[in-house]
RNA sequence: GGCUGGGUAGCUCAGUUGGUGAGAGCGCCGGACUCAUAACCCGGAGGUCGUGGGUUCGACUCCCACCCCAGUCACCA
C-alpha cells in the first residue's frame, strides 16, 4: 500500500479574464509548497486548472462572435497555461471544467446526492433585469421609489420572477460542519478565516439552490436535461473529478489521492470552500480536506488591483523586468502569507537589490571569484575547522530547522527570512575571516582552503534551501559550485549534513546570478 | 448598521499566554574593508506602539468608549 500522496490545489481560475498577479501569487504560492514537500521526499499532486461555465463566459464568446467552447479553448490556450510556464509552476495536472472528465465526474456527483436525497425541487424566487436576461444579487441593485429595486446596468427597475431549481439541502449540515471545525482547528487557516467561517455557519444555514434554468454553458442535470449545474457547485468538483472521480477505472488512484491536503483559496472565496464544499462532501460520503487556507489580497496603491483603475497587473510584466525567480521571490518574501500585502515597483525594486543582487547574488559571485583566482576553480579540500567554522556549521542546522518549520506551515514569508538570515551570516563570515588576506600569506593555505570550503558548501545548503522558491537561479547556482548529482534530489532532511561538496570539484563563475538592474520611471 | 481584520520608527511590516530601557528589513548618517554585482561588514540617529479612560505593582500586549482604513453581510470567479 503506497503512501498517500500529498495533494496541493489552486482554485480553478475564472476564464473570464486575462491572468493578473494575484492568479499567479496563488499558483507560485502552490507551486512553493509542492516543491518543499517533495524536497522531503513525499509524492506530491499538485492541481490547478480553470473555470470555463457560467453566463458571463457565455456572452463574452457571442461579444466576440465565437461559440463558447472555441471562446475557452482560445483563452486557455494563449493566457492561462503560458502564465504557468512563465512562472515555472510545476503543477501535475491541468483541469478544465469543460473537459469530459469532469463533466461526467460532476453528473456522476448529483446524481448520487439525489439519490440520497440531498436534492430537491423548489421555486426559486429573484429579481431578474429583462434587459441584461439574468438573475440579479443584491450588491447588482439599487433602491429606487417604494419597494422598488434598480438594475444598475441599465437603471432599469427589475422584476421578481421565479424558475424552478434543484436545491442542495444545505442547512442540515450546519451541525456536522460545526462539529467537524470545532473538532480540526486547522482545518481552516489561517485562525482569522476559522473564525469568520465558524460565525457564519453558526449564524445558519439555509439550502441553496444548485441548478440553473435560464443558463444553457454548463453541465446539464442527468435527471432534467432544462437545467445545468450552477457553476460553484460545478468548479467545486474540480477537485474530484481531476483524480478520477466518476471514473470507474481510476477508483485506486483516486483513493490514493483523495483528500486534499491544502485547497489554497483566495479569501474571498473561502466560504464556497469552507462551507458549501465540506457539504457536498459530507453529502456524498467522502472525506474532507485536511486544511483550507486563505490568503490575502495583493493590493496596489493600498488598494485591491483593479482593472478599471489600471492597477491590474500582468505577471509578465513583472518576470520581463526582474526575472521568474524575482518574482516568486518577492511575493513569498514580502508577503506574510494569509494577510493582505502591497506590491509596489518601488518596494519590488528595493527588495531585489538588497536580497537579491547585492545578498545571495553578490555572496555567490564573490565566493565563485576566489575559488578561481586562490584555487584555480577547484573546490579546495579543508583542513581542520576553527570555532568560526563550526559556528557557522550550527548555525545551518538551526536555520533548516527553523526555515522547515515555517514553510510546512506555509509561512514562506518567515521561512525565507530564515534563509536569508543564513545567507547575511556568511557574507559576515567572509568578511571576519578575510580570505584575501590569507591568500596574502604563503603559509596560510591551508586556512584559506577551509575557509572557503566553508563558503562553498553554505553555497550549497542556500542553493538546496532556496530551489523550491527560485528554481532556476538555484539550479544555476548549483551548477557553478560544481555540485554533484541533481539538485531535485537533495532533500532538506540532508542539506545541513556538512561536507557534501567533493573538493577538486571544477566551480565556474558565469555572469551575475541576479544583475542589477537600472531603476525605471 | 451588524460582523471580521487592521491602525507600532520616513516606507513595508514582526511583536506567543501583560514584566529586564519597544524590534526587523529598506531608506538615511558615520566608520571599516577591497574578494565581490560602487557590492559586503560594523556603528548610529529615528517611534508619547490611532484617541480618551479603566484594571494592575507594571500594558503595545487585558477591559470600555470613540476615530480612521479595508473586507464582509449566502448563491459575489
Amino acid at each position: 500500500m503506497p503512501q498517500k500522496s500529498f495533494y496541493v490545489t489552486t482554485p480553478i481560475y475564472y476564464v473570464n479574464d486575462a491572468p493578473h498577479i494575484g492568479h499567479a501569487y496563488t499558483s507560485v504560492a502552490g507551486d512553493v509548497i509542492t516543491r518543499w514537500h517533495r524536497q522531503h521526499g513525499e509524492s506530491v499532486i499538485y492541481l490547478t486548472g480553470t473555470d470555463e461555465h457560467g453566463t458571463k463566459v457565455a456572452s463574452k464568446a457571442e461579444a466576440n462572435d465565437m461559440a463558447p467552447q472555441d471562446w475557452v479553448d482560445k483563452l486557455v490556450a494563449e493566457h492561462w497555461k503560458p502564465v504557468l510556464e512563465t512562472l515555472n509552476v510545476a503543477n501535475d495536472d491541468f483541469i478544465r471544467t469543460t473537459q469530459k472528465r469532469h463533466r461526467r465526474g460532476v453528473q456522476k456527483f448529483w446524481e448520487v446526492l439525489k439519490e440520497q436525497g440531498f436534492v430537491y425541487q423548489a421555486d426559486y424566487n429573484g429579481p431578474y433585469c429583462v434587459a441584461c436576461e439574468e438573475f440579479k444579487l443584491p450588491g447588482d441593485l439599487l433602491e429606487g421609489e417604494g419597494d422598488e429595486l434598480i438594475c444598475k446596468v441599465h437603471g432599469k427597475p427589475v422584476q421578481l420572477l421565479n424558475e424552478k431549481n434543484w436545491f442542495f439541502k444545505l442547512q442540515g449540515f450546519q451541525e456536522q460542519l460545526i462539529e467537524h471545525y470545532e473538532r480540526h482547528p486547522t482545518a481552516i487557516a489561517p485562525a482569522s478565516a476559522y473564525n469568520e467561517v465558524l460565525s457564519f455557519i453558526r449564524s445558519g444555514l439555509s439550502d441553496v439552490s444548485m441548478s440553473r434554468e435560464s443558463v444553457d454553458w454548463g453541465v446539464r442535470l442527468p435527471w432534467d436535461p432544462e437545467q445545468v449545474v450552477y457553476v460553484w457547485f460545478d468548479a467545486l468538483l474540480n477537485y474530484i473529478t481531476a483524480i478520477g472521480y466518476g471514473d470507474s477505472q481510476a477508483e485506486d488512484a483516486f483513493a490514493d489521492i483523495w483528500p486534499a491536503d491544502i485547497h489554497l483559496v483566495g479569501k474571498d472565496i473561502l466560504r464556497f470552500h469552507a462551507v458549501f464544499w465540506p457539504a457536498m462532501l459530507m453529502a456524498a460520503g467522502l472525506p474532507l480536506p485536511k486544511q483550507v487556507f486563505a490568503h490575502g489580497w495583493l493590493l496596489v496603491g493600498g488598494e485591491k488591483m483593479s482593472k478599471t483603475k489600471l492597477t491590474g497587473i500582468a505577471p509578465n510584466q513583472i518576470s520581463d523586468h526582474f526575472g521568474v525567480d524575482a518574482f516568486r521571490y518577492y511575493f513569498m518574501a514580502a508577503i506574510n502569507f494569509g494577510a493582505d500585502g502591497s506590491f509596489s515597483w518601488e518596494d519590488m525594486h528595493d527588495r531585489y537589490h538588497a536580497d537579491l543582487a547585492n545578498g545571495l547574488g553578490n555572496l555567490a559571485s564573490r565566493s565563485l571569484a576566489m575559488v578561481t583566482k586562490y584555487f584555480d576553480g577547484r573546490v579546495p579540500q579543508p583542513g581542520s575547522y576553527t570555532n568560526a567554522d563550526l559556528a557557522l556549521q550550527d548555525e545551518l542546522v538551526e536555520a533548516v530547522a527553523n526555515a522547515d518549520a515555517a514553510m510546512l506551515r506555509l509561512d514562506f514569508s518567515t521561512g525565507i527570512a530564515r534563509v536569508r538570515g543564513y545567507v547575511e551570516s556568511v557574507n559576515g563570515y567572509i568578511t571576519e575571516q578575510e580570505p584575501w588576506k590569507l591568500a596574502k600569506d604563503e603559509s596560510k593555505q591551508t586556512r584559506l582552503a577551509t575557509v572557503l570550503y566553508c563558503v562553498m558548501e553554505s553555497l550549497r545548503a542556500i542553493a538546496v534551501l532556496y530551489a523550491a522558491v527560485m528554481p532556476e537561479a538555484c539550479e544555476r547556482l548549483w551548477a557553478d559550485i560544481g555540485a554533484s548529482g541533481k539538485l531535485s534530489d537533495q532533500t532538506i532532511e540532508q542539506v545541513d549534513r556538512w561536507g557534501q561538496l567533493e573538493p577538486g570539484a571544477s566551480v565556474s563563475k558565469g555572469p551575475a546570478l541576479f544583475p542589477r538592474i537600472d531603476k525605471v520611471t
